[in-house]
DNA sequence: ATTCGTTATATTTATCTAGATATAGCGAAT
DNA sequence: ATTCGCTATATCTAGATAAATATAACGAAT
């Protein structure tokens, strides 16, 4: 069969976006590279669309997602807090847990 | 809690989309109305937008999910073909079930 | 052959979005 | 006080996307 089923799913916040699959990326790119600026880089995006995204989605989640440190010797950072992580980990595992149910969905359909 | 999941489901042939949730809703229009001009209108949408939409489902598929009247006293009309309404249907099917399975994995996630 | 409301398509205009560029501010270390 | 690389922010430009407008083509019925 030719047909293949996707999906994307996204986490909302007072019906705003707070997570989808781009801000969880970059959020894994803050993860190990510990810069905003490194992670924007790496994914070829501009600094300021990152920065955007990383404010939004700090201010709008329960806790901090980040914490950033401004100036000093190496210019500053941005790492992930606890929480930061954990959100990532759980949007990853919900994920990947609708891509495998739509799987057996279309395969059970008359489109498999 | 303050958090919700959303998803969006599509089906892709050869790579390309065939079908996701807004041309499921011009098709539903088009069963509803007979009219791909008045389905348009229904969903505010630009009939040219309607009928490339349309064109590209229609021609994507491997059968043809609407057939087209031009021309006689009425002008016309378009309406679904039965595989265009089965379609329809496990789409809408495999979204719901999709929905559902969400709703279950962030209730059991740390951050239901 | 005229009428009708529809499908079919091109062309232009406006809007939105993304991207590039530039610059200011920061503070620990030296 | 100077340096460093990073965060923070404004402004402008261009490309893509959507919307508006106009017009052609169609064929059954009269």
């Amino acid at each position: 069969m030719n047909y293949k089923i996707k999906s994307k799913i996204w986490i909302e916040a007072d019906g705003q976006i707070l997570l989808g699959e781009g801000r969880v990326s970059l959020l894994k790119a803050i993860e190990e590279t510990g810069s905003l600026n490194k992670a924007a880089q790496q994914l070829n995006m501009s600094y300021k669309k990152a920065w955007g995204l990383i404010d939004d989605v700090n201010s709008r989640a329960e806790k901090s997602v980040v914490t950033k440190n401004i100036g000093g010797k190496s210019g500053g950072g941005t790492v992930l807090t606890p929480y930061g992580k954990s959100l990532v980990q759980t949007f990853d595992k919900i994920n990947e847990s609708c891509w495998k149910h739509l799987d057996k969905q279309i395969k059970a359909s008359d489109l498999g």
